[in-house]
DNA sequence: GCAAATGTTGGTAGCGCTACCATAAAAATG
DNA sequence: CATTTTTATGGTAGCGCTACCAACATTTGC
């Protein structure tokens, strides 16, 4: 005889709807799962029992039973950047009403912290990956290439994905910020960079390209830092430059944090923007446009960057991948007041 | 005759580890997670079958085995939010290198969409609860009195809680603030407020006490909107509150994102700061004490809200309650040169 | 009208792990 | 030294669900 001792809190199973709707519990779960492959009949009859019982499917026991669990693995370098937040955002905001949860990682700017995640990930058979960039370690690359479910690489786009990519160039980003500065009339043009992650060293890369198609680059011009970016480190970092270079007549900011420390810096130093420094920052946040003098930036698509890294991971698991596998969502410059030196 | 054909990919189980250690299963299953009650000899025999096979526990099958999951569930009202995301960020870390894994959700700032995922996270039997705010609705809040876990609740404090809170009083955090915008000279203080959730109510309620015992309180003097923070909004509803009143001699915002609003437009309008206007803002983000001038703000600790209600959850898994179930972090006024009347 | 194809439902046997109890060995007791 | 207590290990029986196959309807084709 069987007690009824459940050792979980008693939650009604399956079987209780299978028993209450009068059906079999296999077809409860196809009902439930398939609905197109019961009859209309069972359906609603199942549909009342699961209502009346208020049944829940357990999560855990569906991914044991079917190996694999409905769970996207995120996984990105910081929880706090600005950026960041954003694409997760989009991710969340995406995945909220389907049936599969998120499970956010942050692997704090590292190679190894990232693989090892992964394996965390891994072990819980996810239905999708997604992944920040393009520069993963060999094994980390190997572990995605094994993964046995879709992989999307965002934030980047480059030549060889794993499996999909969605992002935009850094490296044309800093080229067009750069360019952009030096149509605007300046010339010596330094560039601020904080973290220096590979993006930023893309945006850097961008902007030398574009230094040295105008026969202006001198490595003097660019500082940079390891240090995590802040406002904070905007001012002190333009300050060391101009320490270096007082001639600086602009300077294009890896970020629009940094943007801001400077513009700050300059009114408090009482140097005139434009007309004595230019400045562009890169990602376009909100204050940008509302700053006074308002900002030129590298606008940037965060929010759908998250979007569309869902959608396609849903288009792979429903078996049919999306003919483009590498979406570049591309940037725009928003020309504002501090890079404007018409009179 | 027991074919080798796994449904799941070949990974290793606790079977193989049993069977390679010369162990039985449950051994195996003890070794790993009560390492004391099995000898040491055994142990270390088990360890070496472990790292041999590359063994990971399967999350799902042990949730499902033990009827609980080593799993955080985070409710968050925003992701974005960069007070938010400080705390996620200060839970993600206290727990990375525990057993628990955390899941994160966004109410989007609404008492049902709370509810929906509460229910949701409750399915998984979480190992602890985290939610925002101390205003649950009253079915919310009943299924956080029978969830059968450790519950936290962040962000504020309160005379009621559910199980335990940590977080800081922002009436007092609103009082705090206005009455030092009184003491520093402003009598025409206007209180500028975007989303205005529970949290901003209650400061603005701490900013209607100090107005009110001042003898300086006229309802003219708020400005509010639903509609979600920015700086841009900062710039507009500065605008409103100047069009109203204007003799206003000061501003309270709500946060610093409208702070930093504020600031600029007062650039561009030429309104000298503090002279003219005064400006105080709340959070105390890094970038208030760049600015130019730099910004009064209330200092609160989000990181450490973070961190702490992990580690209340954690000692109350242990089995031991804190004695303290309420613990209220405080915050701090940070007097900078946008009040600073004196000349 | 009958065979084959299609559609619908259910039973069985796990998925990988742990709770619970049983057992054997070692230590403590008087 | 016999007996109780403690400690260390293992076996069994699920946790709640779904993959796989079997068993029927029900329809279709000729």
């Amino acid at each position: 005889m069987k007690l009824r001792t459940r050792r979980g809190g008693g939650r009604p199973t399956i079987a209780d709807v299978a028993r209450l709707a009068g059906v079999g519990a296999i077809t409860v779960s196809r009902a439930l799962r398939e609905p197109e492959r019961v009859s209309e009949n069972l359906r609603q009859q199942i549909q009342r029992a699961v209502d009346e019982l208020g049944y829940v499917p357990d999560h855990n026991a569906r991914a044991l039973a079917s190996a694999r669990a409905e769970v996207f693995g995120v996984l990105v370098p910081s929880l706090t950047n600005n950026v960041f937040a954003e694409v997760v955002r989009g991710i969340y905001d995406s995945l909220s009403d389907s049936p599969f949860r998120v499970q956010l990682a942050n692997t704090h700017y590292s190679g190894l912290e990232e693989e090892r995640l992964l394996q965390l990930f891994l072990s819980q058979r996810p239905a999708a990956l997604i992944v920040s960039g393009i520069d993963q370690t060999a094994s980390a690359r190997k572990l995605l290439e094994d993964a046995g479910c879709p992989v999307v690489q965002i934030m980047e786009t480059g030549p060889d994905p794993v499996d999909m990519m969605v992002g935009f160039s850094h490296l044309e980003g800093g080229r067009a910020a750069t360019e952009h500065l030096i149509e605007s009339g300046c010339r010596r043009i330094g560039f601020l960079g904080a973290r220096m992650d590979p993006r930023s060293q893309r945006r850097l890369a961008g902007y030398r390209a574009a230094m040295e198609a105008a026969g202006l680059f001198d490595p003097r011009l660019v500082t940079t830092t390891p240090v995590p970016s802040s406002v904070t480190l905007g001012r002190d970092l333009f300050r060391d430059a101009l320490a270096k270079i007082p001639s600086l007549d602009g300077v294009f900011c890896n970020n629009d944090d940094l943007a801001l420390g400077v513009l700050f810096e300059c009114h408090r130093a009482a140097i005139a923007v434009p007309q004595t420094i230019s400045i562009c920052g890169f990602n376009d946040l909100d204050m940008m446009q509302v700053a006074f003098p308002s900002v030129t930036s590298i606008r940037t698509h965060r929010y759908e960057i998250g979007r569309q890294a869902v959608a396609m991971a849903m288009e792979a698991i429903g078996g049919s991948w999306p003919q483009d596998r590498v979406i570049d969502l591309g940037f725009e410059l928003r020309r504002r007041e501090s890079t404007d030196r018409r009179h």
